[in-house]
DNA sequence: TTTAGCACTCCATTTTCCTAAGTGCTGTTT
DNA sequence: AAACAGCACTTAGGAAAATGGAGTGCTAAA
């Protein structure tokens, strides 16, 4: 996209016709301009039309103003756009959240990703998982009654899951002792989500050797512990924002995305990423699976025992300068965090 | 609302408009009912009119169908409607859900939900909350390293919460045991919601005697126990749903609409409840405080250590007879639950 | 290379017209 | 008194026509 050489002039063009129409959402017309560009509109006009044969704009209809095209909102994105500083106010709301330690991880990061949204009136999605380098570090078993227990299990990151587990007949106390003991012996170090595998090829085959009632305790066990780690956590912060957008006119079109939203499959799929390095991507338009209209920024992290992928959906007319630098804010101090 | 007095034919002539407008969306003629009533339209539309004066049925525009009025679907919901069977189909759907054992009480009221809401195409609302009979059972803390712990509490129900312990400056682990004894002997039996208070009024004063990095401690173990039972969990599902009705063809109720579902003190505020007696309660438009446009229906739910509500909320042209039945499913078996 | 001028295009809004689907009412029949 | 046929009347809603305005492209001149 570096390919396409530009004048000065035609550089600044394009950045006030992308920059004017991420404000009004109405297509630019030359007249519009000659006072900042210091010349007349026959000459923008021929510029612009310069610019649409390069396919860095579009018009709405024949004798409509410009606005940009996708190709138009990469080349802003990739090599005019600057990032915006971060304004103390946007900060300190930011600051808050990062500064209480006792909130988990992955709240830490919903709630900065839910200001964010607030901040910028789009979409924020976190989807997150319990990373598979997460080792159990211990397996807790508590009583309730004869029949009901709670199984813990926690892991080196600060992880935590917890099961029912519920026996069919009545075991003695100190059986069950037993099998928590040889859960924790041999499952102590696991990933967590090879517990499930280790209690059927590891852990079943022996235990007969040490407990009586060995059926009923294990079916109990491997049911309470068998999906762990498989349940992504979605968090979806404010889809009805971007329906606010005045290009969002359309009631099958905002049926349409409304439904996207819902669909918690298609919310999981904007995580499936080719290039994973850490960098913050950004989706304009058919760039992403999402929506053609829309622009998904996402980046994945991983802190702490908690790995995932950040997102933010908004019309392609975003402000991408501002959500670039809030995204970084935000990713830099995911990275520092250190429970 | 009973001492209307309607005559047979009247009652059946205001059934036959509310199930048909609950099916179609559209004003009902008087031409269309001719064969079922056995009678000339002109004899109908003097009945309607009837009905109208009574304020059980409206007409959209002067020459149009009459559709039931919100005093019509009360009548037809008080009076005439019978809960409908449940097909086999739909209850083996909800009963595989409640056969599963090892799901928590909390999942498998929302797990339900979330079914009847894919049948019926309406929007399903679950707002849990521990309750407040909940007793802590034990307490148990787990290191990671010198500074960071997991505090996990177990309550008599099976409820379990956790949170991340961050000491400011070390502090030996003998100590941090006493800290735990400590708490255990004092906050075991204690309603999970009086945690908090419990720990500054009665534990505050006497830790001193015991503990030598006493404040470091008391401050990490506060923070942390700090916000129990406080959290009501929210989960909604298919909001997109409702918006498909015919009846929401206008941009900005659409818009309007989906605003409300994303704000979560609205949501929740559909839970606070004058009347509280464990029956399912139908809020019929202006009857409820979400939108005038839409039928909310909720219940109350009290199941071993979780409680609640549950609602679903469609237009008012609502299948009243179906989700009635449905809910009253889910009920029972909330009830029945042993878990 | 820039610009003034003009013809042209398309959108958007308003206006008018039309039809289909209803109703209410009146006078008659049962 | 209840039911009905017939007719005048109302409205939604869609199609077609009229109008104004905001833009553009292009040409010819500076």
């Amino acid at each position: 996209m570096g390919d396409i050489l530009l004048s000065n002039r035609q550089v600044e063009l394009l950045k006030l016709i992308v920059e004017d129409y991420i404000k009004t959402a109405r297509p630019v017309s030359s007249k519009s301009l000659c006072e900042i560009l210091n010349c007349s509109s026959a000459t923008i006009r021929n510029e612009m039309s310069e610019l649409e044969n390069l396919g860095l704009l579009e018009k709405t209809h024949t004798s409509s103003g410009r606005i940009p095209s996708e190709k138009g909102y990469r080349y802003y994105v990739d090599n005019i756009m600057q990032p915006k500083e971060l304004t103390g106010d946007d900060m300190l709301k930011l600051q808050t959240i990062f500064k209480n330690n006792s909130l988990m991880i992955s709240d830490t990061i919903i709630k900065s990703m839910e200001i964010i949204s607030d901040l910028t009136h789009y979409t924020s999605i976190v989807l997150g998982t319990t990373a598979s380098e997460n080792k159990v570090t211990k397996v807790e078993v508590v009583p309730l009654d004869d029949y009901r227990f709670i199984g813990i299990v926690i892991t080196d990151k600060g992880h935590v899951e917890h099961r029912n587990i519920v026996l069919e007949e009545a075991v003695s106390l100190e059986e069950i002792k037993q099998m928590v003991e040889l859960i924790n012996k041999l499952i102590v170090g696991t990933p967590i989500n090879e517990v499930s595998s280790k209690l059927e090829f590891e852990i079943k085959p022996i235990i007969p050797q040490y407990i009586h009632q060995h059926e009923v305790l294990y079916n109990a066990f491997y049911n309470a512990f068998t999906d762990f780690a498989n349940n992504p956590n979605i968090s979806l912060h404010k889809p009805s924002n971007i329906l606010m957008e005045p290009e969002f006119d359309n009631i099958d079109k905002i049926r349409q995305i409304v439904s996207k939203f819902d669909d918690k499959d298609i919310i999981s799929n904007i995580t499936s990423d080719d290039d994973d390095d850490g960098n913050i991507k950004i989706y304009i338009g058919s760039e992403n699976d999402f929506d053609d209209d829309m622009t998904v920024i996402k980046t994945k992290y991983k802190a702490n025992g908690e790995e995932g992928t950040i997102a933010l959906i908004g019309p392609k007319r975003m402000e991408y300068d501002r959500v670039i630098t809030l995204l970084n804010y935000i990713k830099e101090n995911i990275d520092k965090e250190k429970f």
